[in-house]
DNA sequence: GTATAGCGCGATACAGTGTATTGATCAACC
DNA sequence: GGTTGATCAATACACTGTATCGCGCTATAC
């Protein structure tokens, strides 16, 4: 029933006259494809590489159609954030085990963030509000809401957010350590011309001899231990302060 | 010609490379007066205020002058994190007390950070490879390194790393309240218009049920009790894999 | 079947960004 | 004293987020 009709207030023939532009199938959008979409760029180069301009056109449409789905640059970040919180699982409430349960939470974070970079660089920049985090939130709250030994909601809370601060430290600075490594791997020449020799430079001052020390004689595990250690060591931080002891 | 960036035959990285001589020009102008004029800006409005341009013409020069002091606005942000460590007290290194040196260090951080909110946007963002950042990191490792009961240095790096991360992640997510807090202050119409009744309906949904019960029952002590409460859960859960118990 | 209203969407526009390039200006040296 | 080489301002460019505008389509009312 799409029937064209041809107004005929204009004379043209068909044959000079130009075919609309074509449609490119009036693409349904939707929040969650350009939320999508937007993740995709960001995985593939980094935030710097989201602009609205770059998803609209992933989508094929123009900028401002996004606007009807978002109202700033800033709620699709947004989205995209609370959509990777979604990824984290968040284990059973299995009674007892909250140790269990704060260390699931924090793998969950730390491979998801190992999945999508950008997402540490977010990560505690703005107040996250969506359903996902509150989620991911409530299920941290939750492992340790009737453990014997935490008295009340505020030793809950508080508990909470100390392993919350780690994790969150931890796996942002172990992504931009991951990140440099890799920037220095892929143009190692410019390392070694540079940040390389300004450290040995830096050591030779005897300044920073604990450092050079920690540099230059210790072990450096892998990321995933050294991450893991320190989150055993918070976590036996907040069992001491258990009422049982 | 002057070649603006840099090709590689040459130190690059902003801190060994000496500024130009000093010239009778119009206005003297130095990395020091530059940063501290980013600084200014950014405290007072937020590292969105921190432009090229801006910072310019806070020092009556043209944009690109400043090309000659460094080569990239990522510079400028790296020489405002080092600027402020080095506002950063770092404790003398006074044997055995080791928590006391951690805990005046992590405050340092916190208060510091309080002083320049955009100092916490920017923590953990690139790495901090600058004389003060390497002096604070030092300071640290410091304070460990040789205490009894730790071992060797690795068990040193540990600690270190695992007080950072969760000062880091703390100072972050303290910031980010404080700013919505204030926010929601300022803009307490538009606060209790939406957030504060989305709020309400996620609870209300029964989904976040412990989430509730900390918003409305819990005590909310004041940020720094909940960071110092937070920094001795971390510092005794590092005491308890000390060898020695 | 025609006129009208609405409106979703693309195009355009604008102010602002970081930075490359270009020209002018001015100090120092042969 | 003229030349060279450095330094800085001006201009230019590609790109950003977003406000505005107006075309074209669709659905409704006659």
């Amino acid at each position: 029933m799409a029937r064209r009709r041809d107004t005929g207030d204009e004379p043209t023939l068909v044959w000079e006259r130009p075919e609309p532009p074509s449609r490119p199938a009036p693409s349904p959008l939707s929040r969650d494809r350009i939320v999508r979409a937007a993740i995709e760029l960001a995985d593939a180069g980094g935030l710097e590489a989201v602009s609205l301009r770059k998803v609209a056109a992933a989508l094929d449409a123009g900028p401002m159609r996004l606007y009807g789905y978002l109202s700033t640059k800033e709620e699709l970040l947004d989205l995209m954030v609370d959509a990777v919180y979604g990824e984290i699982p968040t284990p059973e409430p299995a009674g007892g085990d909250w140790r269990g349960a704060l260390r699931a939470l924090a793998h969950g974070v730390r491979r998801t963030a190992l999945r999508h970079e950008w997402f540490a660089d977010l990560l505690g920049g703005r107040p996250n509000l969506g359903p996902n985090a509150l989620a991911h939130l409530e299920a941290s709250l939750a492992a340790l809401d009737g453990v014997p030994g935490f008295g009340g909601i505020d030793a809950v809370m508080q508990a909470s957010y100390t392993v919350h601060a780690y994790v969150f430290g931890a796996v942002r600075s172990e992504i931009v350590n991951s990140r440099a490594e890799r920037a220095s791997g892929l143009d190692e020449r410019e390392w070694q011309a540079t940040t390389g020799p300004y450290l040995v430079r830096m050591f030779a001052t005897g300044r920073y001899p604990t450092l050079a020390k920690v540099v230059h004689e210790a072990e450096h595990p892998d990321a995933e231990t050294v991450f893991d250690t320190g989150l055993d060591q918070v976590l036996d931080g907040v069992a001491t302060r258990l009422d049982g002891g």
